[in-house]
DNA sequence: GGCGTGGGATAACGCTGTTACTATGGAAAA
DNA sequence: TTTTCCATAGTAACAGCGTTATCCCACGCC
């Protein structure tokens, strides 16, 4: 009797059945990046054919959409797991710490989020709604210090995606090799410069010798 | 007598039909993204088999190499005709605007240098150095300013590297679809932050309030 | 018990990049 | 002028891809 990942999953329903095939991709495009996410190869990889995966997925566009969103719900548990700080600026400038480790650790995830490196495939509306649900993270933080007056001016929400905006733009030319050297202080630069030009604080003020 | 673009090129040499070959990727690649650049279409817009493109570019990787430091080449040239101004932040803002105009209005070859639209292609190291001369634009804005010693502080290398990683990052995340309603705001807002973060200037001590 | 239907495997289609093979055409050598 | 030779280009094949059509089987229902 032999037992193959896709048999095992098949006793159990569903379900079972999609969470073993996205494993299996989610496996190829950690070890091998996003050209390894091939349906014969997936489907070989748990024992079925890829007539299953069309059951499922609906072809290689739902099954990539389906590991978008889970990369990003990976991502949210990765920065929600960051630890409060009695000082708000400090929580969110270890959020950015957060964020670029791991963008740079799962560097084939964080490509699948926000480069396009699966040529067909654009994320439908919804699971952009989904992804954006990510960020409430770092938008809960901001409101925390415009909750605290440290705002400098600005909705929080844009605040906040200027952040975001700032902190991916490093991390993204960082793995397109374009900062070779020195990407740790441009990144800490960057985070510094945010702070300084978003917020009031103390310390900020002091820097600009006031 | 027929007379294919081909055929014209190939009584002008091979930089003629280099050329030739490269303006038929470019204009698939605008008009309709990197999934039509196949050495097949192209091969056959220009009226030539496919083992032309292998003498003149070796392959794929190749050629998509050559169209990515033209793309550079393209922006660096959009960034210069950027006119100068009598306040070097001024111009510096003016840069900014200039780089995600060009970015939302190439957007293929915008993804072409900062995403990884085609599956195998990753530049060379050379590519990557003829690609950082673009930025020399940048860095040469922001050696004025430190000329004016209007810098707040770090080296000018790495507050131009800052700057652009800020802009690159919204530009990127409005091409993903990740700031739908305000990215004009979003883009402004985070110009305006860099600027107070990164240097000193009569403007924005006045908003500092000292 | 026979029937119908849903699910899965196989194979084919058209596409991709790549490579081997073949023919051709013009320059160099005799 | 004739012959040789080699670079060049076109054709076709190969392996792989996503996708789809076909066939088959096994299960539930009447």
């Amino acid at each position: 009797m032999a037992s193959s990942p896709y048999e095992l999953a098949q006793r159990q329903g569903d379900a079972a059945i999609r969470t073993s095939l996205l494993d299996a991709a989610s496996r190829l495009l950690a070890a091998e990046g996003p050209g390894a996410l091939a349906l014969r190869r997936i489907a070989a990889e748990v024992g079925c054919s890829t007539t299953v995966l069309y059951r499922m997925f609906e072809g290689k566009a739902g099954l990539v959409e389906a590991l978008y969103v889970e990369a990003f719900q990976r991502f949210r548990r990765r920065l929600a797991a960051v630890p409060e700080r009695s000082d708000p600026l400090e929580h969110l400038v270890e959020l950015g710490r957060a964020y670029r480790e791991y963008a740079l650790a799962e560097r084939n995830y964080y490509r699948l989020m926000f480069g396009e490196p699966v040529p067909g495939f654009r994320p439908s509306d919804e699971a952009l709604v989904q992804a954006a649900a990510t960020f409430t993270i770092l938008e809960d933080a901001v409101a925390a210090l415009d909750a605290a007056g440290l705002l400098a001016g600005g909705e929080p929400r844009h605040v906040a995606a200027s952040l975001w905006a700032a902190i991916h733009g490093v991390v993204s030319l960082e793995m397109a090799g374009h900062l070779p050297a020195d990407a740790d202080e441009v990144f800490e630069a960057t985070l510094a410069a945010m702070g300084t030009g978003l917020f009031r604080t103390p310390s900020t003020r002091e820097k600009r010798g006031c």
